[in-house]
DNA sequence: TTCCATAGTTACCAAAAGGTGCGTAATTGC
DNA sequence: GCAATTACGCACCTTTTGGTAACTATGGAA
């Protein structure tokens, strides 16, 4: 435990901020802020799946993307990959408790979407008809 | 009040699902997907601001970026754009009531940003650790 | 006269996101 | 022997995102 006479630079033990830059709290924002990312983690909420599972719920992603996004969410710690190894595969996503404490915010956000697109279309037309076509 | 006597395709005014693919809240996740929306959106939470304001708030954004985010969000609806048609310009961005109930849960997921992200980092660092680094 | 300030725009470029299609492994059922 | 199954990996391509730098307008200050 240095106990350092001067911290010329150091910014004290900075309180966590998605402003500043420098705080990682800024890469966790940017890990979701994935247009997938938020589809798979809400996906997960119902309860742990299969690749072909979570692809039929998301309805368009590729199996490309898929893969790739989860194994993101696996890398951060948000999703729990359970290989069974078996010919054929079976593997099992689920979320884990650091991923559960997100898809409550990430609901709350769905539900949002759910209830106002309807104000966005409406802002969107009424702006593409007076301004640019 | 057309009261027609059968709708063979129309998905009787459909529950409005963001895990369809058809359905445009589908749109308004991914307005708010991008790294630099969710953020404007938290900062105009503090009050309505100028452009230099917001540059200096979010540290990092390029004019382009900001700009652009800007009128995206305008276009939606979420932020107001007023220009008091000055020169030099003086131009004032503030939250729509429909951005403001949207910024309220933005800053539910930046509070858990701030506090999860340190799990993230550490689960990133085991996960290259053991696997490919 | 020349410079500054503000909030842009535009052209140009690099990087990332995202899609399609093909190959793969080992076991089960035909 | 042969096909189907499942969850990928890889190569190739297009689109979107994002960054830098240069240019714009105009009234007031130096």
């Amino acid at each position: 435990m240095e106990m350092s006479r001067d911290l010329p630079k150091a910014p004290a033990a900075s309180i966590p901020d998605v402003f500043d830059p420098t705080c990682s709290s800024r890469h966790a924002l940017e890990l979701i802020a994935s247009k997938w990312a938020m589809l798979i983690i809400s996906a997960l909420e119902e309860g742990p799946m299969r690749n072909a599972a979570l692809m039929r719920r998301l309805g368009d992603v590729s199996q490309k993307m898929l893969t790739q996004t989860l194994k993101e969410l696996e890398r951060n710690g948000l999703v729990i990959r359970e290989d069974r190894k078996t010919v054929p595969p079976h593997v099992v996503y689920s979320l884990s408790p650091v991923g559960r404490s997100l898809s409550e915010t990430l609901l709350v956000l769905d539900r949002w979407a759910e209830t106002h697109f309807g104000a966005l279309d409406a802002a969107r037309e009424r702006y593409d008809a007076e301004r640019g076509k």
